[in-house]
DNA sequence: TGACATTGGTGACGAATTGTTACTAATTCG
DNA sequence: CGAATTAGTAACAATTCGTCACCAATGTCA
């Protein structure tokens, strides 16, 4: 026999201090940008995420909207969560739990408020050991779900260019695609259908305007990958 | 000019009754199989996933170790983050934030307490709304990373066959596969090493044991692959 | 005006991957 | 022994994917 209680002790919740950390995302000049917030005198960290309880009744998404909009005067476009910790690492606020939120927000809408800034992906201030790996995970996130989520076309206007699609594809996923492939396969999904509007930007030939008017298909059962990288 | 605050109004954690679900997923005959406990009489469903709250200074990952513990009488041996979810979806226990956990747990190891029961996935009874919605999270998360991490390894014993390893794909997966097709991407991907052992199952050929041994290898740079499915 | 640079768009070829069939191998059962 | 059963693999066909090469339409500038 193992050692283990026979019976089932009744389970009660518990009062924890919660933050609803948020990763608000956006392509900038040839970067992705994170946007951070001053922190106030006397943090240790000079710059940290929008950060915020959600209000009674709020949903996690809906305060991760709020807080975005008090920052950034804009809702964003789409939500992913990144994870709740709750590990000991330090937090802004000294939240027990922190649930990470990667929003996405368009190019050009919105203006950071006045304690506020955008940071490239790449080269990011000090920021609390907790947000950072929120951030970190957020990017993994994102650059996980932009093949099944259509997370990119909510980056991009109504109608956009072939070659604004591929752009902010190689901006989340952090690398450069190639054009015959990228768009033989974005043919193959029936994600977009052309208009009959042209755009001409300059120098070289004008452009086709596409909107996003996914298809009903089904999903392709293909075989296992092991995608398993040991790094 | 946008109608927004010009200064970011300091933000403040909050304390919230939280709860953190497990979905305990085990291989069981011929289907994965979810741990149920016995709700308490009066409660409105009769079934409800394991939960607790963590205790305090207690990780997410560490509690749900706990609860299964509690419950089976062993540890999982892999976890995978569900999601937070806090909408007004009735949970046993009226947690307004739950942290869904999926942990995975090899069979033949451990024992359900009474007020345990394995169900099959497909054939759940009424549970909690909320509930409900993170065991088809932890289902769809677990077929998700299923190419991505090692998880279908911790359900095998240190050596296994590759059928074994084949089965156990198929219970995660949901679905066959091709005998061929799987064992030619298993080699290409470096995961496992024969040993030279072989185990005579019964009738048929004897099996050569295989050990999980992954090795380095890179990540190739594959293009987008648009799975992107509207149902 | 006419070369040329620049950006958009596509056909096609070879290589790699994948789905499938069909076969061989080693064992138990009767 | 032969049939049944499970393991393991070779090889073919179909598909997908990376790449190169090219054509198209525009602006620039001599």
């Amino acid at each position: 026999m193992r050692d283990r209680p026979v019976v089932f002790v009744k389970p009660a919740v518990r009062r924890a201090t919660l933050a609803v950390d948020v990763v608000v995302l956006s392509p900038r000049v040839d970067a992705l940008a994170v946007l951070l917030v001053r922190a106030p005198a006397g943090a240790r960290e000079r710059w940290s995420l929008p950060w915020d309880a959600p209000q009674a009744g709020e949903g996690l998404e809906e305060a991760a909207a709020r807080i975005t909009s008090a920052v950034l005067g804009a809702s964003p476009a789409f939500f992913e969560q990144v994870g709740a910790l709750s590990d000991g690492r330090r937090h802004p606020g000294d939240a027990e739990i922190s649930v990470g939120i990667a929003a996405l927000s368009p190019a050009g809408v919105g203006e950071p408020v006045d304690d506020a800034e955008w940071f490239p992906l790449a080269s990011l201030p000090a920021i609390a050991p907790r947000h950072r790996t929120i951030v970190d995970r957020a990017a993994a996130v994102v650059r996980q779900r932009v093949d099944q989520s259509p997370l990119a076309f909510r980056l991009l206007p109504p109608t956009f260019t072939l070659s604004d699609l591929q752009s902010v594809y190689e901006l989340l996923l952090g690398r450069r695609l190639h054009k015959a492939s990228f768009r033989r396969a974005l043919q193959a999904s029936y994600l977009v259908e052309p208009t009959d509007e042209w755009r001409s930007e300059g120098r070289g030939r004008p452009a086709q305007l596409f909107r996003y008017a996914p298809r009903k298909r089904r999903g392709a059962r293909r075989g296992v990958r092991f995608d398993l990288f040991t790094e």
